[in-house]
DNA sequence: TTGAAAGCGATACCAT
DNA sequence: ATGGTATCGCTTTCAA
């Protein structure tokens, strides 16, 4: 094996024991807490370690003692504000924990899950958190056989997988029941992909709502998209070449509402005077855009720190007590009221 | 040690060296293609290693080698769409290198900035990325006695430490050049943290634009912001109230330009009919704000292959042979033509 | 080409 | 309370 190549030369228990006139055994008891030492050796040890500027090898721990304090998270995307937010909270969470997290993306893509997943628990991560993504539970179920999990996305309560989601029928109602509150009756809705979880409890949430206040759904009024910008733009193009009369339209997420609000801006239809429009997620920028979005806002940070301190509980074999933070609506300036 | 708590009984090189009828030196070798291994041997290996479903110990491996084949990547916000799309970069630029990134953030404090990467030492990172922040070059010089640095956001060139920037200064010029090639001559200026390199290029090249036009300088068209959406709110509101004229502003990034449009917004000023605005770094999202925001585009995502790539080879004692992106100007249409 | 054996640096068991 | 020693799983001389 090469030597450290940096400066220093490399102090281990050995040398500090020598030094401090003691055992390793000794050294490591005293660094681990996993004994009594006497205040004699205690000090001896505390003052070569600080004379030698002794550091542990963390890889050799690791090695001994068959982890790597290292959380693996398993993204779709990294440079997605929604899921950004989510790994702050992680990573809040995971501060002073001596965990560190390993961050891939899957990218939306469930071979590249799998595969980025085996990376991660061939690096030997102590736990994995999993943001969504299109992995089968069964395949969780599997997976955490192997190494504990918790998931956001899905919902899961096994031993050693835990895995809940935010409640998005009930948002979709909130924004729905809002639009109906100020007036609206005819309320479009731009869809997320149809494969995703939560885009198909929003659009149910869009019809339960419409139907429970007696409205009348017009499938010319619902039209796809892909939870990106572009595809709210080209939504809101086919729903004004329609000819179909709406006074507002639900979005169901925010990216899918900036793509909507520049294909309005575009034809010069104003928001929220002529055209109300409202979001899902509220993402940072939701705050800025002109006007301000309505949106329903998803705490993902708070997620974020739930889902680390879960799985670090999980790997103590603790009990988790897991509050799932809720949705709220946040109403700002992108809907008007009608009469 | 606890063995592995999972099902697989933990095979090790031992037991396949046993299985096959060679050496764990041999089944090393094979396995790290370290020297030759005969034929025969070598797919009586490859077949027990398939039938043990054998995976090396990478913890293992780790000590022995004294690496962890891991990337220090420090930023400065996790949530940023700005060093979310550098590591982005990274992450691309680490794929099938072996190497994987651990990433923690400073938040623009050299003091965590300082600790994180100790934190990172400790964990025997191979290298260092580090984007931006406030840590000194001299720090960073030092650092890289101790691990290989690839830095964003400063120049440096020492043998194990190596950093570039952007040109900032010629960006601004570019916009503003931009600004007055439209006919517009009162510009105002909403800046950055005075304690930003970047920011201060930005200003610079703003300052002597003007000059070289021949035109002057107007103080109080000039007025101070922090990168943050609302500091560009609350400059249009005291460019508002002071009384000044001006046909365009120069915000020193996009984030900021999203603040002032807002403020604007809520003037009822229209953008670009009544004020021109243009931003700096080009965001994702500012290609759909109302107006889509004409801006400077900072190559990020490049910038971030790039310094993954500088790293693996500065590891291995290769050439960095580092093409450093440009910037250019990207026209929307947040910016009118006056005469 | 191949094998035996010596570590890498820390931890933990077993004595004392 | 403390020390000796085996061990974690792999890589790598050193000999053959």
């Amino acid at each position: 094996m090469k030597k450290d190549s940096s400066s220093s030369p490399m102090v281990t228990v050995h040398e500090v024991a020598r030094v401090a006139g003691v055992s390793a055994a000794t050294v490591s008891r005293f660094l681990n807490g996993t004994a009594k030492v006497s205040e004699e050796k205690r000090q001896a040890i505390e003052s070569v370690i600080e004379k030698l500027n002794y550091k542990p090898n963390v890889l050799a721990q690791n090695l001994k003692t068959g982890s790597s304090r290292t959380i693996g998270v398993l993204t779709q995307s990294l440079v997605s504000g929604y899921f950004a937010d989510a790994m702050a909270g992680i990573d809040e969470a995971l501060q002073g924990t001596g965990y560190a997290p390993l961050i891939v993306s899957g990218h939306w893509h469930a071979d590249e899950e799998a595969e980025r997943i085996e990376l991660l628990i061939a690096r030997r991560v102590d736990g994995l958190v999993i943001l969504s993504g299109k992995l089968k539970d069964a395949q969780i179920l599997k997976l955490s056989q192997r190494v504990p999990i918790v998931a956001f996305g899905r919902d899961l309560s096994a031993p050693r997988a835990y895995g809940f989601c935010l409640d998005n029928y009930w948002g979709a109602c909130e924004a729905v029941g809002y639009l109906i509150d100020q007036g609206h009756r005819n309320i479009a809705f731009i869809t997320g992909p149809s494969d995703h979880q939560d885009a198909l409890a929003r659009l149910a949430g869009y019809r339960d709502t419409l139907a429970k206040h007696g409205i009348k759904e017009q499938q010319q009024l619902i039209v796809g998209g892909d939870f990106q910008e572009s595809s709210g733009l080209l939504a809101v193009e086919r729903l004004l070449e329609s000819g179909q009369r709406f006074s507002a339209i639900f979005c169901a997420n925010d990216l899918t509402a900036y793509g909507a609000r520049l294909a309005l801006y575009r034809r010069g239809i104003r928001v929220p005077e002529d055209i109300s429009v409202i979001g899902f997620d509220d993402l940072h920028s939701s705050m800025y855009t002109t006007p301000p979005l309505t949106t329903v806002r998803q705490p993902l940070f708070d997620v974020g720190k739930c889902l680390g301190r879960a799985i670090v509980k999980m790997i103590g074999h603790e009990t988790l007590d897991i509050e799932v933070p809720q949705l709220n609506l946040v109403v700002r300036e992108s809907v008007k009221r009608v009469d």
